[in-house]
DNA sequence: ACGGTGCTTTTGATCGTTCAAAGTGGGATC
DNA sequence: GATCCCACTTTGAACGATCAAAAGCACCGT
């Protein structure tokens, strides 16, 4: 059979067509230019032999790669981060559509990276970049800004002022919903799980938290872990074990929340009927039967097509979409069974005691 | 300040240093050819002009683009996979060693996602594929074995004859392991928790399970989720329920061991005291404490490395390394509280019942 | 017959690098 | 002193695409 022929340039196919290079290249780039008839010809012949433009070549004259530049933080022990995982994918897919990839890369975290970034830039490897995991302080957003290179961030620049365009998950505005979402159940001591004070997400989260508290007239009831993440069970533990324990609790994550449910199991109370909890980000594992985890579920799939949109309107690929240089988009509250009382009717709403 | 005048090229260097273009090149590709005078001179030039070579050029020139092709998988709901995270991250960093990068792009399952594959190759966007997640008859190690493209995949070729080169996880072995490791705890009833038969994965670890079984001369115990993986609460609670109960419960994932440790605790059971529980993957939550379950971990990252090794070694850039065209790695087995029961002296093994 | 106009196509130059081959100059060889 | 060799350096020609500008051609009005 006819192997694909794996070295159709340009010149070949303009030769097998009968025409010049640059028609063909205007065939592919700008067809309104080139006559109907002649159109169709090149285009068979393309066809034929399998024609597509060579990258490189392309990248070299019109200096753009066509690619985005993404850093793959290393995976600490312990730091499972579902989302990224979603967010990555759907920025190669957003990508996809306009003819560009994702190139990974890999780079210390803080200041020390930055030299990755210079380097990629240097070597005109990359158009621009996609920045996640945004942490306060973060050098990257100034630096780029700085250089004057095309970027978009997941995650505010958490410090100091605003410094290129972002897309974020109004992480406060969830949380202000699960309160009024509890306090509809009837719920009046509703405490809250944290991370220690000072991660810009963390911060974000109770705030939007102790706000519904204070409109709805509760008092705020903030714990936190001392420890770093993941010890939700100890925190839930020692509110379960208070004098007047609070009747619902929502968590900072979905971890902590597996570490909350974990609590109430060793008491021997019931998630949803003794008790009611709420994760955030909506992890796979929330949904599996027996897990059942109310969560607020992070748009992931359009941020990662809005990051693209907005990187692509900087590199002048499409029509920067008008309007703020940031986007915050609201989590969505998957109810289930953690704060609904179980029973015969699963679908009937159920008024709290 | 002194801006890095992102523009230097091969040229003004050579005019910095008053040698020719050729002479840089040499300095970077094959300083033995330039005299230590000359380099040193020229050296300073590239440090000074912070010159980094153009890739577009150098690949257009090279026919080598220095990217390594990865597919990420449309992320299937409720399909967590905290492992394949890891591996891309330890590609990524195996690769940057050797100047080489990742290119992610998207691709639907199956033939129909060849495509895209060939469209890298035509674009000369990618010297070569990482593949994972390979699956029984997967189309791909035979088409790009076919098509001359150089790969190397994570995990085998599951059914046919071997395609290609290959590093996979000894999942057979890691659950012999496990069933030995049992086995000296005292454990005489050993039931397996895995998948609907017909994947490669969960077919070889029961197999090694079986195996375990026979040479112990234990019954082998087998039950298998129906309706998709994510029901380890059900299958193990159907165990427990039985009228001779295992005493331990070796499960295909850490999802089903998950399920099942609540299976445990909805019947007031204590994992480790009452019945052993082993998982596979050691994802983040098994050592989250008040898991601790004790799993088989996975070396991702050396598999990374591995994979990233063969496939320059194909690629010529670094010497194919010798041996035979697959590599098989042991998980090695992370025992945690749920297969050793807690007490004051935990480090003591204790006879079971 | 002439030049202008608009549409279509072609030509030469260029992007920045490496390959292949040719050009230096000094010292040893005959 | 001519020859050869060796170590080092330079020169021209690609790689395959796009940009900018020129050229061909049909049609129109004067």
């Amino acid at each position: 059979m006819a192997a694909p022929e794996s070295g159709a340039t340009l010149e070949s196919v303009a030769l097998a067509a009968g025409v010049s290079r640059q028609t063909v290249s205007n065939v592919l780039n700008a067809p309104e230019r080139v006559a109907p008839q002649t159109r169709q010809r090149v285009e068979e012949a393309i066809q034929a032999l399998r024609y597509r433009p060579n990258r490189s070549a392309r990248s070299l004259r019109t200096r753009m790669s066509n690619l985005l530049g993404y850093c793959v933080q290393p995976a600490a022990a312990g730091n499972l981060n579902p989302v990224l995982d979603r967010f990555v994918h759907a920025v190669t897919e957003a990508a996809a559509e306009h003819g560009f990839h994702v190139l990974l890369f890999t780079a210390p975290a803080g200041a020390a990276g930055l030299d990755r970034y210079a380097e990629l830039l240097a070597q005109r490897a990359v158009d621009g970049f996609v920045l996640a995991d945004t942490v306060v302080a973060d050098p990257r957003p100034g630096w780029l800004t700085e250089q004057g290179v095309p970027f978009v961030a997941f995650g505010r620049s958490w410090s100091g002022p605003d410094r290129g365009l972002w897309v974020d998950v109004d992480g406060a505005a969830g949380m202000t919903e699960a309160v009024e979402h509890l306090h509809a159940l009837g719920h009046r001591r509703i405490a809250f799980i944290g991370w220690p004070e000072g991660s810009g997400v963390g911060d974000d989260r109770v705030a939007g938290y102790t706000a519904a508290c204070l409109r709805l007239d509760l008092d705020p009831w903030i714990v936190r872990a001392e420890g770093g993440p993941g010890t939700g069970r100890e925190l839930a533990g020692r509110l379960l074990d208070a004098a007047e324990p609070p009747t619902a609790l929502v968590c900072v994550s979905d971890e902590s929340a597996y570490g909350a449910l974990r609590a109430l199991a060793d008491r021997g109370l019931r998630p949803g009927e003794d008790v009611a909890v709420i994760g955030f980000d909506d992890t796979p594992a929330a949904r599996l039967p027996g897990v059942d985890l109310t969560s607020l579920s992070q748009p992931i799939e359009q941020i990662g097509r809005e990051v693209v949109q907005m990187l692509l309107g900087l590199l002048g690929v499409v029509e920067l979409p008008p309007g703020p240089e940031h986007r915050l988009l609201r989590p969505a509250l998957a109810v289930r069974a953690s704060t609904r009382p179980a029973g015969p009717d699963p679908a009937a709403p159920t008024e709290a005691r």
